[in-house]
DNA sequence: TTGACATATTGATAAACTTCGATTAGTATT
DNA sequence: AATACTAATCGAAGTTTATCAATATGTCAA
């Protein structure tokens, strides 16, 4: 049985999150691919902006993205933002149960 | 059967949690009461910054403290915090399933 | 290759946050 | 009551962060 250890950095995760607008920003590509012109066309604030977060999101390594032709569409990595939920229940609630049943692909 | 709903501010949630020496303190009264003192002879910093922090983590509802004499005994509220990382996970992770086995005291 | 479009980067500004020294408030002891 | 001890609050300094306008970079179409 092959063990995959996951090391993230519970500060950096927790920074990402820790923003309204990148919460809205997490919210709108959570469940599908979005541009980043969708993105502030849904949002109240400048273009600059949605990309300073859309970085930050990437390098906390909760968004994934891939360019199709002009744009760049981004997408939230579900799976990888569970993870570090869990890791934070696991490291600060160690007495609480959490468990994740994670999504195989077909 | 009884449905308890928790209305949780995930960006006040998110913030608290993102801060490193937010975090220490976090991991030091993790599982036991501890004094402001006893948290700041583990950590580098001085005592009005601990109490700041722990300020910060009691509005957000993830410590819980108790006068004993001339102490005041903070805990973390393990519960409190497993089920935050719960709801963020479930806001924007709906593909991703996670289950919390909430812990029910004898 | 020129122009239009989409996104990233830069630089500046304002707000928020962390930290600490000094002080205050609350509690127990003598 | 006076003192010692513990923790909270205040005020200031320094740092980080969010935001935007301006600009640069990259891509496609004509």
């Amino acid at each position: 049985m092959k063990t995959v250890t996951i090391v993230l950095d519970t500060v950096e995760f927790a920074k990402a999150l820790a923003d309204e607008t990148r919460q809205k920003i997490m919210a709108i590509c959570c469940c599908e691919m979005v541009s980043v012109n969708d993105i502030v066309d849904k949002l109240d604030v400048a273009q600059p902006t949605v990309s300073h977060h859309l970085k930050i999101l990437k390098n906390a390594g909760l968004v994934k993205s891939v360019r199709q032709g002009k744009q760049i569409m981004y997408t939230l990595d579900q799976e990888r933002l569970a993870r570090g939920c869990c890791q934070v229940a696991e490291d600060f609630a160690p007495s609480q149960q959490i468990k994740m049943v994670v999504q195989v692909p077909d």
